[in-house]
DNA sequence: AATTAGCACTCGATAGCGGTGAGTGCTAAT
DNA sequence: ATTAGCACTCACCGCTATCGAGTGCTAATT
């Protein structure tokens, strides 16, 4: 049987008028609202043939019809049309962006708020991997008379802070001299490169804060650890409620449940890694609980082997052309901000 | 009608099964769980007055009774009795506290989660206002050739970074003399303080760095600003979809609305701001879309006038006498953690 | 040969109905 | 003052009938 032009068109049709409206289409709906020139029975047949080829399904006999994972897979690939962003969006993408961003994680958290109110679905972001990994800039700065402050900056901005508690604290300068001395020494290194030497080495140049040393080395370690672990971002999981098939509360739940396991978000995206842009439809996602949903994911890239992913998550009758549009629209935004980061980084 | 011994006994029942069940409680069940004995028929009379009184109410004629608003209020003022902190409860909260927490902001987010786990309800953190407005330090650090990062530490030990864009940085040297020196002016000031002869002082001192310091000043204004704001922490609005009272989608949705409006609830927890501990229960909370649920807010202070306060919001057939104990426990833990950040400050 | 009008059929959704049971309010007996 | 007894209420459950949107099939039409 072959998937000749009508069937296309008919195909489209359904899946149209189902991301609308959430309901089985039928055969007279399609006839009337959409003008083929042919009448409702041999719309009927068509739709017949449709189901044996498995782009469609029945919820249960003498309904309409819903596309299956297989139907949403053919229109994704192949029929749906590439929606141009609009003037709105496109100025609100802008808006986002324009604010004065200098930090990733702050970018990361309004892009994810962004994109859930541009899409209506959940967006979860992952940061940049392998920038964070490198020590741009060490520094101590007093705080009080307990305590130190830890300031780290890595690779592409990422700023981190710890407050080390301390017995007996030094004089401003000698803080500053143990900040200076410890950025010449771990500047450009990553966390598994401090070995035995490099201790011994700080060690020795420190020798008169020897007792400082170790909860220092304690907070850099704590710090640099947190650091490499895979930041996600979240936002939107509310607007799942509005879809009617989370109607029912416990599938909310259950769906809920898994966006707060960030390992198996964390593997979503990973997986995704090596695409630009990938569509996970339904029964095509491995994650059980997340088989009604659709997952689109986009890769951006910051120079050199470092990206991250984006992931908007809604039910699989979601609005792919949509969404992928926005998701391209803000890659591209998100990119020329993250060079424009990085720019300092290349001539250091 | 007075109330006497008895009613006061049935309506505790009535109140403790209910919280329980979420299911209307009706006289054979009281006579049959909670050995008073009287018999149903009694029970049925003294329902009868209560109702009349205002403290239980029917949701439709010939069913059981469940607490109105004023039955609650009656609950937690008098009836209710004081749950001491269970074992692993006061260990739990220990545990979170005696984590390495060193910024304030973690500690908030942290106790927050812990505080939705413990109950099973959502909370609500505000952070301690008042603490914020103050630098504590004030520096600046080479980042790479396009940015400097400015560090503000604020009494209680908020740190806060912006990273600066700047078309030419100074030296390394230069960079931390103008931190130097910043610090050296501003230590101490809210922002407020900084007016036209601070900014003439500032620019006579850096007469050298003349064109670096609009940026710089911008950044301290845009930074402190935000930290400025009351800062809200939450965890645990999931947690509501678990009770049959919001079984109901829309009803769901409408508070997780409400919740979802910042001011709303700054405006909330301010309110309750002068009472050590204070319950809002139904139709007392003056949000229309909260006036199913109960809140009940602590303050916990942190020497001077500097107070922060916790919500809990849950239905109103909420655990009060739990959720009071736990939160007892949680100030006193919190307020010690806090004890000790400022020990720092007052030495300086 | 393809299309379509017509019709019987399916099945979810909705409404009506009687039975059941938990619960009440009232009355009369204790 | 208490309680046993009883009639009454009403949500809930299961059953049945009806309705209507939609299908699949057949026969007529183009």
């Amino acid at each position: 049987m072959a998937l000749n032009d009508r069937k296309i068109q008919i195909l489209q049709a359904i899946i149209n008028n189902y991301i609308e409206t959430a309901e089985p289409v039928g055969s007279r709906t399609i006839a009337k609202k959409y003008n083929l020139g042919i009448s409702s029975a041999t719309i009927r047949n068509e739709m017949s043939d449709l189901e044996e080829m498995g782009f469609i399904l029945q919820p249960h006999a003498s309904s309409g019809r819903i596309p299956s994972d297989m139907g949403y897979r053919l229109y994704v690939d192949h029929l749906m049309q590439k929606k141009e962003l609009g003037e709105e969006e496109q100025r609100y993408l802008q808006s986002i962006i324009s604010r004065d961003i200098s930090q990733i994680d702050f970018l990361m958290e309004e892009t994810a708020k962004a994109l859930s109110v541009l899409t209506n679905y959940t967006t979860i972001i992952s940061e940049p991997k392998g920038q964070r990994t490198r020590m741009k800039q060490i520094r101590l700065i007093p705080l009080d008379s307990a305590s130190v402050l830890l300031v780290i900056a890595t690779e592409g901005n990422f700023i981190k802070n710890h407050v080390i508690k301390m017995g007996c604290v030094p004089t401003e300068e000698k803080i500053f001299d143990i900040g200076f001395c410890l950025n010449r020494l771990l500047q450009g290194c990553a966390l598994r490169e401090i070995d035995t030497l490099l201790v011994a080495r700080m060690q020795e140049e420190l020798w008169e804060y020897r007792e400082l040393l170790p909860p220092i080395l304690k907070a850099i370690e704590t710090t640099m650890r947190s650091a490499e672990k895979v930041q996600l971002h979240m936002s939107g999981t509310k607007n799942i409620l509005a879809f009617p098939e989370f109607a029912d509360i416990q599938k909310a739940k259950s769906l809920f449940q898994a966006l707060e396991e960030k390992d198996v978000l964390v593997t979503l995206l990973e997986e995704s890694k090596n695409n630009d842009l990938q569509v996970l439809i339904g029964s095509e996602n491995t994650v059980q609980s997340m088989q009604d949903c659709s997952v689109i994911t986009a890769t951006y890239k910051m120079g050199d082997n470092t990206r991250g992913t984006i992931g908007i998550v809604g039910p699989t009758r979601m609005d792919y052309s949509q969404v992928i549009s926005v998701l391209n629209g803000m890659v591209q935004n998100i990119e020329k901000v993250l060079k424009n980061l990085s720019d300092g980084d290349k001539n250091t």
